[in-house]
DNA sequence: TTGTACGCGTTATCAA
DNA sequence: TTGATAACGCGTACAA
């Protein structure tokens, strides 16, 4: 796939390779006449030069690895385009993997992104706490950025917005709407720490208002027959808060077929804002995150880690609570 | 980030660095009890080759590069899947960037990932079609296979649906369920050739059953207005076939805040099956992409095409076709 | 301002 | 079965 080399480029511009390298990296002076004979060659060959024989002298790939549940996931999707727009802008390649959240599979991919050379990681982990591997990259200073993980650790860096804030935001606009009894649809900690952290804050605001616990189902477990076993009771909640859109576009669904009309028999709040959220029939009621420019500050932060200009940071940024149309005031 | 190399692992285990890397490789024979040596050795250091040395030494990086319209359209993401998951399989990493659908993009992130010294690359261009960046791979004869977009050319390789017989089933459909007048909306040449093959065997349908000819609508420009002025025309369309599902949801929603009903008022189809358009009400009849199975099989062509053991390929894999809750019989 | 020569970590050739 | 060493393409210290 390389044929040429700066080699190439050097004999035909009549220079030796030490100039060629100079003027390409504007390091260090070349005479205009040179330095024209040397972009013609360049021009001449379609020289372009190998990343990889730069890589290994200068240490620097100048890539970065990605860790993300799945690329499938709209929210993710999202903030990996922010991340894309500013690496590119900074002449950065991105590595994408996935865990498909399976969060023994972290291991395998950093790993396989360190062996790769990546000058710096964006993770968005299962767990942040007591989590062995970002010890590891902590003691082995290798540079990375939590990515919607928050950490109460001051040696280390994320982006993420409030959720603690945002799910007790979405569980007084419940109230407020004269819901009395709440459901919550989530992930396992072992999935995503994000999920705990929107559940507690959501169920300790509703306790706190002296209402009663809401009722818990785990999304990943047979999420259709748990709905339909709630609902065929008849103190079934009215208000639903599902840890992320994903969750609740599924909800909603599977409540269609279950013939329960959102809103007027169930309300439903999601979390994320994914772009579609906003084109289904009735319009999700959600958070929305900044996912693109989430993104986008990871990378920043990221590289001024990289280049060692930069100490940690917990960059938290706003959200905005949509109340759309699938939520109402609950009838008497 | 990388401070182990085989020197270290092979002083720890007391032998040269030719017998480590034979070991690590698997390239001649190694003593069982020098090999154990080494495993220790490996194991203590916790060390991992590194791929930036070893690329320049073979040649080959075990990476391939992906160019992508978008990584937020869902076809796309899902495909993205599908590579990822059989790439991994193969130890091979995976570059993705994104052209914005702008296909001025193509060359530069191209040549990007060729100068990261990719092994081949799995492309979705705007244009297969007198493509000058096409030809110069051919000729500088790097590997690569066209995903979504299909080409005529036997030296090729690419992964497709039959777009024009899936855009006829689509017509007769809406014949079929008394459907007269027709709308076209989708992108244009320049940035999708495949929104062109539809649209065009979509209208030959259409005239072929004697029918007039259907009203094109150009998604890229002033989407709403075009359908408000359409739309307050007493002849509009009864039916609108949209060239992707990410046209379709912004066109149903767009007629919604026009307070036209879909399906009653105008049926609408879209292309390509993406999971969000399963979740939205009305349920939206469209023509279903395996875009992970054929993701999948782009990567699996590729690797062929990199290992030499095979010829150029066209696959063409089946599609479903989805009449779900967009498209009603047209009242008389 | 330019050129020579070394070394980054790895694999592969050759000799032992 | 093992070890010494050249080479991959590049950047840079040093010499000219």
């Amino acid at each position: 796939l390389q044929e040429l080399t700066i080699k190439d480029v050097s004999t035909v511009a009549g220079v030796s390779i030490a100039t060629v390298s100079r003027h390409i990296n504007k390091t260090g002076k070349v005479a205009d006449d040179t330095a024209l004979k040397i972009d013609n060659a360049i021009e001449e060959l379609n020289f372009r030069p190998n990343i990889v024989g730069r890589a290994l002298r200068t240490g620097k790939t100048k890539s970065i690895g990605i860790v993300i549940p799945s690329i499938s996931n709209p929210v993710f999707a999202d903030a990996l385009n922010g991340v894309q727009l500013v690496a590119k802008e900074n002449n950065y390649i991105t590595i994408i993997t996935t865990t498909e959240y399976n969060s023994s599979n972290e291991e395998q991919v950093i790993q396989t992104l360190l062996s790769n050379g990546v000058d710096g990681l964006i993770l968005t982990v299962s767990n942040e706490k007591n989590n062995k591997l970002l010890s590891k990259l902590d003691k082995e200073h290798i540079p990375y950025v939590l990515l919607y993980n928050k950490t109460d650790n001051k040696n280390r860096s994320f982006v993420s917005i409030d959720n603690k804030k945002a799910s007790q935001d979405i569980a007084k606009t419940l109230i407020k709407l004269g819901h009395k009894k709440f459901g919550i649809i989530g992930l396992p900690i072992h999935i995503s720490d994000r999920s705990l952290i929107r559940r507690e804050a959501f169920s300790n605001c509703i306790k706190q208002n002296g209402l009663e616990k809401p009722f818990e189902i785990d999304a990943t477990h047979n999420l259709e027959n748990q709905l339909l076993e709630l609902y065929q009771s008849k103190k079934y909640p009215t208000a639903l808060f599902c840890s992320n859109d994903a969750i609740a576009l599924h909800v909603i669904q599977v409540l269609r077929n279950l013939n329960i009309k959102v809103p007027d028999d169930v309300s439903v709040f999601g979390f994320d804002g994914i772009h579609l959220s906003n084109f289904i029939n009735p319009i999700l009621s959600t958070v929305m995150q900044p996912s693109t420019k989430m993104g986008e500050e990871a990378f920043k932060q990221l590289l001024k880690l990289i280049t060692h200009d930069g100490a940690h940071q917990a960059i938290v940024l706003p959200y905005e609570l949509r109340i759309a149309e699938t939520t109402k005031q609950i009838k008497h």
